[in-house]
This record gives C-alpha cells, structure tokens and sequence, in this order.
RNA sequence: AGGGGAGUGGCUCAACGGUAGAGCAGCGGUCUCCAAAACCGCCGGUUGCGUGUUCGAAUCGCGUCUCCCCUG
C-alpha cells in the first residue's frame, strides 16, 4: 500500500507555504487537494498559490477542469489516485477539502450516477419539493430512508440515485479498507487569530481585484448552477453584480461564510481518523515544514 | 429649548396587560461522486433606569437618562 503525506487544515491557516517548504525538503511534488482550486480563472477568490510561491514544486490537480464543468469528489478521487500511483516519490497532497481525502483513502464504492436521471431529480425537487423525493427513496429504497438524512436533498436524491443503480445506500460495506497509507498532519491556529487572518485575506481579495475575476468569469460563463458558482467570494460578489447586495455587504458576507466553513473544516478533520496536530500560531513556515519532515521520517524508518 | 418618535439577548426586529419569540451572529455536530455544497442541534434577555397603577406590566401613568427626526 503506497503512502502519500496529507496536509490539511482550515482557509488561511496556511498550507500551501508549509507544503511547499516540505516537498523541497523531500525532493517531491505537491497534489491539491482543494474543490475550488480545482477551477481555471478562480485564482484571487480561491487563494490559489501563484507560479513564484510554488518555487518550482511541481503540482497537480490545480486548473484541471472549467468553471462550468460539474465536477465532483468521484473525479477527484480517479484523477488524484492515478498521480499518486504514477509518482515515484512519496506525494504531498495538500487542501482544505476533507471530502477528497476520504474519497482518496476509501474510494466511493458505489456506482457513477447517471447525468440525465440527476437533472431529472433536481428539477423534481424544485418543482415539487423535498416530501416528493422522500416519498420516491421511500418506494425504491425504504432501508435507506433510515441511513440517510431525510432533511438533506442532495443526500436523498444520492441514495435515490443508488438504488435505482441495483445498489442501496444503506448496505455500504461498514468497515471499508484504505487504498493508502496516508499520513495526515492537521495545521491549526488560534481561533480568534484565524478569524482575524481571514478577515485580513478578504480584504486582500478584494483589493487584488476579486470584483474583476468574479466579473470575467460571468461574461464567459453567464452565471451557471455548477459547483464553481457556489464558491465562497464568488456567489457573494455575483450577488453584488447582480444588484443583490451593496459591495461591503457582499464583503461582510464573504468573511461570514469563510467562517463557517472554517468551522465545518475543523469539525470535519476531527472525524478523519488519526492525525498530528500542529499548531502554527508563532512558527516560522520552514520551522514547521522541518518539524513535519523529521515526524515523517520517524514514522517511515520505524 | 419646544414638538414628535424610539429604547427588548452581540445585531435587526416581534410580542402591546397575563412573568418574552424569531432571523442573523456565536458555539457544537452530520457527511461513501454538487462538499467553499447541503443538513442538524445548542447557548444566550430579571425588556435603559426609577417609581406608580394593577391580582398581574416589555406592554398603562409619572419622573429620569440616551438616541433619532422636526421646529427654532
């Protein structure tokens, strides 16, 4: 089983820097791990890692797919493994996005959904509402209905999406076996400290022209119900282009969500099984790349 | 200074005589292809202050403080 060194941690705790100072250290390359950096022409909004920063680190799946493209965690997880396999050193990914580790780690194990039969659900769900998709996983999959949050209407029309491939939901193999060894450090900082930083790194968005990126892209794409458009800075500045909010409102609103996604980020890798916490409140970045190699190297030699 | 309006949890407001509710924020959680998404839960107020009326007041009276608007 192949071993590849995960680094993870909320928006603006810094990452990227870390990773960088890493793979240098371990003559290897970097794979994102990130669900909006995924994205060409999302670069200020996603705080994307610019070609100076990467210091000739080579890495992947960053601009892989368009903004109007529906990409997901599945492709992810096809795209990302066949890197790591073809890699002969041990990779670093590196991102925000537990998801996509886990999907990494343990592959989903049921089928591809049919794109047509997706549409299909969606619009039923907008037109006839949630009780009417319940009522259909009801009758294609009653155990399911028990597994899966009945409140959430992705997740119903996921496992509704299953049955009717001949699959159910609620018979997933519990115990599922890892396709990698993954070494997992965990960057955190000080709460207050981090709000403080993303409140900072909206700003900096803001300044370094997110209004003219997210503006760009709407002329090319129109505004679009794909996964890209729901990206936090962009819904919120589409918002002000749209008349919605006033651009301080949009702003305050960016710096909100930020926060709540952080925190969902946090509660997030506390499930992802075991991991090394390392706090970056006051360390310089090459200190803590230097402390994550000596750990790696420890946990590789024994 | 005179006239009018308002003061309710961090914020915006509701309840208008029967001992306070909601949204937002904050905090915690869920997660097998939309995951920066979607969903669930929790905390939090002796209603500016004082006094009176009443069996009972955020709600009525009086006084006082603060803020806003209008007139000077």
């Amino acid at each position: 089983m192949k071993t590849f060194i995960g680094i993870t941690g909320t928006t603006s705790v810094g990452k990227s820097a870390v990773a960088v100072q890493l793979a240098k250290l371990m003559n290897t390359e970097i794979i994102s791990a990130d669900s909006m950096q995924i994205y060409k022409g999302m670069d200020i909004g996603t705080a994307k890692i610019s070609c100076e920063e990467m210091q000739g680190v080579v890495h992947h799946m960053l601009n892989v797919a368009d903004p109007n493209e529906d990409y997901s965690a599945y492709l992810y997880s096809q795209q990302a493994s066949r890197i790591i396999d073809e890699m002969p050193s041990i990779p670093i990914v590196v991102g925000g996005t537990g998801f996509y580790f886990d999907c990494l780690v343990y592959p989903p194990e049921y089928g591809n959904a049919p794109k047509q039969r997706r549409e299909e659900l969606m619009s039923i769900y907008a037109e006839e509402g949630l009780s009417r998709l319940q009522q259909i996983l009801t009758e294609t999959d009653a155990a399911a209905c028990r597994v899966v949050d009945m409140n959430n209407y992705k997740r119903v029309i996921r496992a509704i999406e299953i049955a009717e491939s001949g699959a159910s939901r609620s018979v997933g193999s519990g115990k599922r076996n890892p396709r990698y060894n993954m070494l997992l450090f965990v960057l955190q900082r000080d709460r207050q400290d981090l709000y403080n930083k993303i409140d900072k790194r909206v700003d900096d968005m803001i300044s370094r022209g997110l209004v003219d990126e997210v503006r760009r892209l709407v002329d090319r794409y129109g505004v679009c119900d794909k996964p890209a458009f729901e990206a936090i800075g962009y819904k919120e500045i589409i918002g002000y282009l749209q008349g919605v909010y006033t651009l301080p409102q949009a702003i305050e609103l960016i710096k909100i969500n930020t926060r709540h996604y952080a925190k969902r980020q946090i509660a997030y890798y506390k499930r992802m099984g075991p991991a090394e916490y390392i706090d970056v409140s006051c360390n310089d970045t090459y200190d803590i790349a230097k402390h994550i190699y000596n750990d790696i190297m420890r946990m590789i030699t024994i």
